[in-house]
DNA sequence: GAGGATACTTAACGTTGTTAAGTCACAGCA
DNA sequence: TGCTGTGACTTAACAACGTTAAGTATCCTC
């Protein structure tokens, strides 16, 4: 009985060719003009269609989303890591940072709107916890290996992610040319990273 | 003639009515809820008014935001600064961190969303220019007084501020609950200050 | 071939930002 | 005092948005 597969097979089909219009509308065009008519458009279904495959626009995006998030997690999973925490942190922003940059509309949707869909990031396994988790991880070993000072893993791992977060929300928030009275730096998200985790070392100097 | 000024005040009030309607709406809805007609309702008179007062709905909260700016500098401004450098910059930290957390629905449009508006944040004299000034002064009379190690004044700056905003964004963004994993941990607004301070520190063992 | 499920469309509703056209009060001049 | 014009304000409408009720068409099942 293959015909029931098969049908199955086409609405992930539609479903597939809805996520990837609008992902394209999404990068193309950015989020206040992917609209459920633009999107309907772009595959050549009436914007009704949608509606069967999706409870509505928040619930699209927020699949589109997730997709996303898996894209994160990988593009900072799939290079082999440094064995180095501390190394393994850097590989870790450096990823993290480029996916942002490379794709401001998603990383503004994804980390900089909030969301009743966000209600799920804290759950094991989603893909945003997976992403928090290679952070987390790298924490633990640098403070386990006494390169940072033993205390609050979350806290620390917390303290890196808003760091980068905050460089990388930044730089795609404001065209250089609207930065506050000087463009951003050459190196900003290289220098931002390095002071915070001079900062964190164990071996360091009160003021 | 003073009728001529009156006419002048009287219109002026209009404008005022509609950016302290627009303002609360703000911050009580959010600013998705903000609308035209809202706005109109909540000083009754027709949506069409405000278009005499301000060209179009970006050009309303534009005006609403270097408002806010204003706020913000005079917040970072009016308590007496410490003399030291370094507590000077953690003062305006937390002066703006504590705006930002208290009014996220401004500062999320101030900093956390794009527009043709934010032209004009880097020429000297406007409100978001302002801002910036207390923190670079603050960075280069560390670097003079050999707290910092001396270099680019603006790349220390900015990395500062986006250690800063990347803590109170997604502090805003995301509900505590939605945190991925853990919640945001007690304090983290001063470790992260914390953290980036003592990076920038001159005196430091290199890892 | 009849019945029914399922994918899709048409047409509409209410809301949004925005604007063209019109009203109305009042200052300035005769 | 009456005419005139300016300018603040309103009414009514437009197009575009998210969303939905109702209807059509296609194809599997029996």
């Amino acid at each position: 009985m293959g015909i029931a597969e098969r049908k199955e097979r086409e609405k992930e089909d539609v479903r597939r060719k809805i996520l990837d219009a609008a992902h394209d509308l999404f990068e193309t065009r950015g989020y206040e003009n992917v609209t459920m008519r633009a999107v309907a458009d772009a595959i050549e279904y009436s914007p009704t269609t949608i509606y069967h495959h999706f409870a509505n626009k928040e619930d699209l995006v927020q699949a589109l989303c997730f997709e996303d998030f898996a894209k994160l997690s990988q593009a900072m999973g799939d290079r082999p890591l440094p064995e180095n925490p501390v190394d393994r942190i850097r590989t870790l922003g450096h990823a993290y940072a480029a996916f942002g940059v490379a794709n401001p509309n998603h990383y503004r949707f994804m980390f900089m709107t909030s969301g009743e869909w966000k209600k799920h990031a804290n759950e094991e396994g989603t893909p945003p916890a997976r992403s928090y988790a290679f952070l987390r991880d790298a924490v633990e070993a640098a403070m386990e290996q006494g390169y940072f000072v033993k205390g609050d893993v979350d806290l620390v791992a917390q303290i890196l992610w808003s760091a980068i977060h905050g460089v990388v929300s930044l730089l795609i928030t404001f065209k250089p040319e609207q930065f506050p009275r000087v463009p951003p730096r050459p190196g900003l998200i290289e220098a931002s990273m390095e002071a915070t985790l001079h900062g964190l070392l164990a071996v360091r100097k009160e003021k």
